[in-house]
DNA sequence: TCTATATTTAGCTAAACATCTAAATATAGA
DNA sequence: TCTATATTTAGATGTTTAGCTAAATATAGA
């Protein structure tokens, strides 16, 4: 494929416009806390980074249990200046702002935790919370 | 719809994108020219022309029977220049601007005929050229 | 006014794509 | 080595979209 297309085509997408604003800042974000902002299933999001990734527009690397995705210094900065720029005005983009402060506050584990056991308090983990 | 999302999703496309290089250099063309260019339908190419239009990179100017599309100067200059600058490496784009030399060397009338009549010399057009 | 014709709209089909659930994979940490 | 778990792959499903043909529209020019 056509490099500038496969790059506009995996901005194409309001969900991975969403995760590009995210990471935009020189931030870096597991898949499960990318998983938290954007609140779809653990599946699709990993679909939206390889895409992404694929293109050229996201790294990722290693760190404890949790891969976490980045913008590589650099990467079409020229053009992410731009789509930045436009983002910012994006009521949605805002709020994953605020959103993303709150995840950002809790570490990977509590996310992580959260979305598989479901709306436990991590003190009661283990009596309350066994599956059904 | 979100703006920037919606720009990047009408160039989202390799015949946009066709139709974008092919009007990039302040060349306005008409709607039977681009079909032409891109061997599609006259249907398609319309669609393709008001989806850019409507997300704001095109516009377009009535001559005689014809429309012309043109991208509007200043319009989204930056970005148009990043998609234009990669674009040029394109094998696709290159043959394109091959192609549109032979188009722009005829008048749109000569297009046209081609168009619907199919396959007919101008100066035999009345006596061979009635429809079945 | 009438006719020829460039473009658009409507309606359809097939392909592409976003999302889901379930299962597989890989690996950190005990 | 084993187990728990973060991420990815596979497969199914509903939606979007690019393309087509046929019909409608609008209008330039006789």
């Amino acid at each position: 494929m056509d490099t500038p297309l496969q790059i506009l085509k995996a901005l194409a997408d309001r969900n991975r416009l969403r995760i590009m604003a995210a990471l935009m800042d020189g931030k870096e974000l597991c898949a499960c806390q990318i998983t938290e902002l954007l609140q779809v299933t653990g599946p699709t999001v990993s679909r939206h980074l390889s895409l992404l990734t694929w293109a050229g527009l996201l790294s990722s690397r290693k760190q404890g249990r949790w891969i976490f995705f980045f913008i590589p210094a650099g990467t079409e900065a020229r053009l992410l200046k731009w789509v930045g720029e436009r983002l910012t005005d994006s009521e949605q983009i805002r709020d994953d702002a605020r959103a993303l402060e709150a995840i950002l506050s809790q570490d990977p584990e509590t996310i992580c935790r959260k979305q598989r056991g479901e709306a436990c308090c991590p003190a009661e983990e283990k009596q309350s919370c066994q599956k059904n």
